[in-house]
DNA sequence: AGCCAGTTACTGACAAGTCAGTAAGTTAAC
DNA sequence: GTTAACTTACTGACTTGTCAGTAACTGGCT
């Protein structure tokens, strides 16, 4: 494939990082683009508009990305990275507040409809064929699911069974997203209120035999 | 629909009526493209290709059809067709016996991954804005939270207070969801147990004090 | 029984648009 | 003066939808 070998080796220059403001420029066009396949979906949703959103063209977003799917591994990557640096300093919660926080997080939820569209639709697209978010979206949920059900058991006193644990933790998850979509369908249904009541009864009901029923609240 | 009266009838042109085996080509394309669209997603998924499975070009769905959003539509009415004749003689279940369906479904559904990812698939895409089965989606889950919170307050002999009833209704549909997108993306989650239990906790949870708990099995 | 007008069920070609990605040129920062 | 950060210009692949033309079927009239 190459050639001749060129006469010494060759001196790279320097020059060769990126400029000072470039991480701004990059942190914005991630933060258009996760506005932009959050409410149209990646498929519908086309570098054009991101590109417009900060400013340049579709070509100057392929600049910075190389291609659209790069764009998107790196917007979702981009949005954990932000969901690490939210909870520094705080240590992340694990037994009994770990579900507060889940609560809360609804609660929160209702003033960020923008976010909660963009991980529905992201998700319910990655189910799809070979979608390039499907990995992210699956790893997320099992990271997920293992903390939750390690807070289970902890709060069970490790007397919960580990089958019953691990329905539990996909069940409140499961719940809180399907909660999300019927929400964002319809502000008839109370987001918090259902959250909240499904977690307590789900998890009361692990903790069903371990002498510890009703935990929150 | 018109022309009870064949004597004094007006001198209508006749053969105004479809053929013969178009009803069921016609059906023939709904299926394939609940294919389509189940896997691939509305906005992804081509008329090409859903011509390609009846063996057309995409030009004769659209004779069939008139436009790609009219043929979702008829895909999903077709669709809720297909769910009241499956129903049809057996009465639709009330009270505890709706529960007990739900978790039958929930083990049907295993075996039935396409029709899981179809609308698993539709339901996440339709909450962006104006898409075509939006209403549709919308409606389905209102109808359906209608008659799951009255199965709930019947089982409650009338003391599950409606809000609660309602936040129980939501959730039951959410986690049934919930659950789904989980087991599609992982195989590990175990859909028919997890579903269960947390119907039942949720059952539970809301008939607390009406003094008729743990209303299943 | 056979014809035939009117219609259906298509096909193939094309229009008009959108999209991601590429190549080459320009400007300004380092 | 080199190179990053763009723009402009363009390509090719797909999209849905329109249109004219054609074969096949249907129902009624002889």
């Amino acid at each position: 494939m190459d050639d001749a070998v060129p006469p010494a080796a060759p001196p790279q220059r320097r020059a060769r990082q990126p400029r000072q403001a470039t991480t701004e420029r990059r942190a914005e066009i991630l933060r258009a683009a996760a506005h932009t396949f959050g409410s149209k979906g990646y498929k519908n949703g086309s570098l054009a508009e991101v590109a417009e959103q900060v400013g340049i063209t579709h070509a100057g977003v392929l600049h910075h990305f190389g291609s659209k799917e790069a764009l998107l591994v790196e917007v979702l990557e981009y949005r954990d990275k932000e969901d690490v640096r939210d909870l520094e300093g705080q240590h992340i919660p694990d037994g009994i507040e770990l579900f507060q926080h889940l609560v809360r997080t609804a609660r929160m939820n209702v003033e960020r409809r923008g976010i909660v569209q963009g991980y529905t639709v992201l998700t319910g697209e990655s189910v799809t064929e070979d979608h390039p978010a499907r990995g992210w979206v699956t790893n997320r949920f099992t990271i997920l699911r293992g903390e939750i059900q390690a807070a289970i058991v902890e709060v069970g006193g490790g007397d919960v069974p580990a089958d019953v644990a691990a329905q539990a933790a996909s069940a409140i998850i499961g719940v809180m997203d399907g909660l999300q979509v019927q929400w964002l369908l319809d502000d008839e249904v109370d987001l918090p209120a259902a959250t909240q009541f499904a977690i307590e009864a789900i998890l009361t009901a692990a903790l069903l035999g371990t002498g510890r029923p009703h935990p929150l609240r």
